[in-house]
DNA sequence: GCGAGTGAGTCTCGAATCCATACTCAGTTC
DNA sequence: GAACTGAGTATGGATTCGAGACTCACTCGC
């Protein structure tokens, strides 16, 4: 149970905030959608810990679970519009961490293939702003 | 130990995956330095769970510590230019918070004041990526 | 029809973290 | 010199994690 009113950043890391979640959320994004897809894709993840994140999510509206086959229930898993609204987050994780590692994925336009970054954008204004003009202020 | 070469996101959230990381990084951003501002800041952190993330950030080059005062010994922890880079991070958490719940801080744009977004960007075509084109992929 | 296999989890239990609270230590202020 | 402050450390019970075994309901090959 979240308190009343809080910081955004906070009550988005009360959902994501661990080891494990936004894993499986980029391979969610990536298409992966079985249970035992994702415990594959995600590289290290025990079962009852992907059981639980995934129970949380689908609470939390981030993900459906769809039944494919009902006899063996087999289900899906599919990321709602709210849970396409992380893919950013995952964005922005995979930037940084490009930027200051080695590593076999990167993150690129599936149009002209060219490696992506994460930046501030006013949509007001329609044009992006450097880092150092975000602020965060009191509503 | 990370493993040798990996998804540059799992990496990522080997340093910042957890509640509180990314909440004392936003505090840093924001300008608040000191242990006991920083304690009291991040709502609800242990003292003892600070001085670990504090000590990791310190290692992994998000942060360096610095002493304003010796003969009482009194630090203050700024963020390195990597650390900084965490910022898009912070606030991609904070878009999607705020886009789906109520909260009384928000991220903007300290010259125009408009509200910020945070979103895809090709540097090479030096234009903005919608979500759905965007792709990880093996290097 | 029967044994093996598969997908989607659940169970168990020792190990690792978390969190609240108390405490320390070196000055500083009243 | 008593109380306070800033910057942490120590302790110990509660919680969560993680590896692996187990379950359950089928389906497939023979």
């Amino acid at each position: 149970m979240p308190r009343k009113v809080r910081c955004p950043v906070a009550s988005t890391l009360d959902i994501v905030g661990d080891r494990w979640t936004l894993q499986v959320v980029r391979d969610l994004l990536r298409g992966h959608s079985r249970f035992s897809d994702l415990r594959d894709t995600v590289e290290g993840i025990p079962s009852s810990v992907l059981s639980e994140r995934l129970k949380l999510l689908e609470r939390e509206g981030v993900v459906t679970r769809r039944f494919y086959t009902h006899h063996p229930p087999r289900a899906e898993y599919v990321l709602t519009a709210k849970g396409h609204g992380l893919g950013i987050v995952v964005g922005a994780l995979s930037t940084w961490g490009e930027k200051y590692g080695e590593h076999d994925l990167s993150l690129v336009d599936n149009d002209c293939g060219h490696g992506l970054n994460v930046v501030y954008h006013c949509p007001t204004c329609e044009r992006m702003a450097p880092r150092n003009r975000a602020r965060m202020v009191q509503a």
